[in-house]
DNA sequence: TATGATTTTACACAATCTTTACCTTCCCGG
DNA sequence: CCGGGAAGGTAAAGATTGTGTAAAATCATA
């Protein structure tokens, strides 16, 4: 969640808008009061801020934020028509993280955001594939259902991981041994089927969710099913 | 240390010498291979990349940065003479920090670079990392399980940090090697495992918390991610 | 050069993978 | 409906590979 303080409601709907269209979810405020009642209900994951302002200015308004140990490691983007490199100075050195000045272009805009949020946002759930109850973690190289644990062998990890990371695509045989066995096409073995079964069994209350289709091969069905 | 790569010898020397006035460690590159060799070396808190460059550009270094793993984490500061606005939106999207366009103000240059570092650098100093009964401090370069000090070699140590900083991570041998030796891949050496028994039988009564991740490499399982 | 650190080597054992053989299920024509 | 054949499921026996371990060889440094 973003959120942006702006008295202009011109300019605010426009971002708050285009932001939106951008996947990004935002919330647009005229004043440091309505946002100050916002920050204490929920914390954003990014801060725009203008730093003139009716009332308590932009510079007063990041301050607040920093003071707080709650709030104090929001990323916060200046957005301002005060152009001067001392404003900029004095901006960044309050604890801004950057300082656009008006006009600003709408892709820049959200280019930087983006930069900030890469920094903050990603430390979570980078490389957790989940569908329902099955969890597969690639950073630890790990499996669980429900949470709990699963031990998997490398071969079952890779086509597992294969599998779900093309959730509802059918592979068949040739390609499974292709991508997973780093081997040329080769007639006739029954290896993918026995580590497929051997999957199944591990997954347990998941099984289901490797289909076999008959003729052709597996699919991994998260979506529906 | 802040790396600054720029192939204008005034623009380069200006720059270096405002850093170094501002107690900020800096060396200059005049272009990409002598900057890389540095980077092989010595990891530096930033890196300000100009895009355009004799040889290999500021974006080709960029994406080598952040494709090691090693270099990832390092803020990149863009510093050109390119200031459309897609230029900018695609420095940002390439995994660039921020981006200044010529001519800058040096206040404005320092109060960025200063704006990035404090998201990084206390990070660094937070000493001691402590999983159950064993704790590293990294002040001190040491570790201890119970609050007695084990005595580590140098390898041991950087070893045993690197999983411990990455919990829950696991860790091809490549990459070990690579990260904590400094050496390219070398396919069929066994450096890594003998440096992981000695480490497991030095923890002791802690030494179960290095799994082996079969056919990949190990992986410190602190807490239950 | 002596000492401790690091790397290489060698081997055994255990985990994993593949093959094989046989069983079950599904499809389709009579 | 029934039977045959093809495709997939299953279990277990080898074959293979990866890792633990000890000890020897090499390296680095005081």
């Amino acid at each position: 969640m973003i959120y942006y303080v702006e008295d202009d409601d011109n300019i605010r709907e426009l971002v708050v808008y285009t932001l939106l269209q951008m996947n990004m979810p935002c919330r647009g405020f005229a004043e440091g009061r309505t946002f100050r009642t916002a920050i204490a209900e929920e914390k954003p994951d990014l801060v725009l801020l203008d730093i003139m302002l009716p009332g308590e200015d932009g510079m007063s308004l990041l301050q607040f934020l920093r003071e707080n140990r709650r709030t104090a490691e929001i990323p916060v983007i200046m957005l301002t028509a005060k152009g001067t490199e001392m404003d900029k100075v004095q901006g960044l050195d309050h604890g801004a993280d950057d300082y656009m000045t008006k006009p600003f272009g709408m892709a820049e805009l959200v280019a930087r955001i983006r930069a900030r949020l890469r920094r903050t946002a990603p430390r979570q759930e980078a490389g957790l594939l989940t569908y329902g109850r099955l969890t597969l973690d690639r950073r630890a190289h790990k499996a669980s259902v429900d949470g709990v644990e699963m031990p998997l062998t490398l071969k079952e990890y890779d086509l597992l991981l294969l599998l779900m990371e093309n959730s509802g695509a059918a592979f068949t045989r040739e390609q499974l041994l292709e991508q997973v066995w780093d081997i040329a096409y080769d007639g006739g073995t029954r290896t993918v089927d026995v580590h497929i079964q051997t999957l199944r069994t591990k997954l347990g209350p998941c099984s289901s969710m490797i289909e076999t289709v008959r003729g052709v091969g597996y699919r991994f069905g998260g979506s529906q099913s």
